[in-house]
DNA sequence: TAGATTGTTAATCGATTAACAATC
DNA sequence: TAGATTGTTAATCGATTAACAATC
């Protein structure tokens, strides 16, 4: 398994997007599509489709193209939307909540099993049916259910901490919504979601355009 | 102003990066730093460090390396933090009221201005200081109060037509929450923050990691 | 001055694109 | 079969890294 070829990052984070222009397709009741088709709707070009797809293996007929439905299975199997992943949200201030009620998640395979914070007053509130417990529960809970996945919604200073406590417990994988880059010493896998980092690049583009325009 | 070298994407990507490394030098009162240190704090190279900061200007000096709160500041000019821009959120969802609470993006200069949604139970209702509005009155308000930027929250399905009236009303960027690429013919720059996208690839790298420990 | 470190050019590496033989 | 389109190799392009003269 290990010696497979190592797929570059690059064609990494456009899986999620070739699944979702696939799902489009499926609703549409499109049922093949050609690397040239698909190229012009992502604006990509349909050399790059080939290469992408052909890490994985070949899922397309010459002649023919793709079949819709199969290649969105198949990304999906890739992306493992079929496995399930126990996940647990830590700080249910607005963005835990906001994650917490994202139901979407679910769908991707992602399943929400527990939300921790300090804070009496959320403690004992449901979101989904899922209670917020308190972060003194959470150790225990982590080793009692195998949770895959901890999202870190925690204040900026609480986060690296945290992190480090729930790598330790045997958390595999962390989904970090602090503005800093998160980085464990351990077998973790991290990513980092900068919202403030995105807002920032809209604004130097902004600026970039109205001086232009001057 | 439009004759300028382009900068390329993977630059100005990384410009918040610089920010908030420097941010925390200044923080911990280091007041120079070399390439080669900040490189090994970031971990990136040196090399890439100065060809970076060299894309908008020499802030260092031979023999000395950098002034961290200079260069602080000048990437803080850089990427506009002393901009102001007006912002609204439409779409008072978890994710709007989230991102609404979120008062980090006023020290960015990303002043909220405005929120909208359709639901009868939240319009009236406040945020910071912030009534939450019906959509009804959102054409009138961007008009009258020129709102730079809008923070897309809204149900995927109204994307596309809410994204299009608020660029025919002048918004010159959109900050986009909904799974989709989002492209509009006007000059209009759009951030998509993907999610679940991002999600997708934690899932994937952990199933790579869980499969090789096999 | 000597040492350190930048700014910048040149070399390398990796990712994207083009081309085309294979084949449905 | 003829046309279409893949899978894959080769060429190009752009981004990263290395090297070093300039200079503080």
């Amino acid at each position: 398994m290990s010696l497979e070829k190592k797929i570059s990052m690059a064609v990494i984070k456009r899986l999620p997007r070739y699944y979702r222009y696939l799902s489009d397709l499926l609703r549409l009741g499109i049922t093949r599509i050609s690397s040239k088709e698909l190229s012009s709707r992502m604006g990509i070009t349909a050399s790059q489709i080939r290469q992408d797809l052909n890490c994985f293996g070949g899922f397309g007929q010459q002649g023919y193209g793709y079949n819709v439905e199969y290649l969105y299975n198949e990304i999906g199997n890739i992306l493992g939307v079929n496995e399930t992943f126990k996940v647990i949200i830590i700080g249910a201030g607005n963005m835990g909540q906001a994650l917490a009620n994202y139901s979407n998640f679910e769908k991707r395979g992602f399943k929400l099993t527990g939300i921790f914070d300090v804070n009496p007053e959320l403690i004992g509130k449901r979101i989904r049916d899922i209670e917020i417990m308190s972060l003194d529960s959470m150790d225990r809970f982590i080793m009692e259910n195998r949770v895959d996945i901890a999202i870190l919604c925690v204040p900026y200073e609480h986060t690296p901490a945290i992190a480090d406590r729930v790598a330790c417990l045997g958390v595999k994988g962390l989904w970090n919504f602090s503005p800093m880059d998160l980085k464990l010493p351990y077998d973790v896998i991290i990513e980092n979601v900068h919202l403030s980092d995105s807002l920032m690049v809209l604004g130097y583009r902004l600026n970039e355009m109205l001086k232009i325009e001057k």
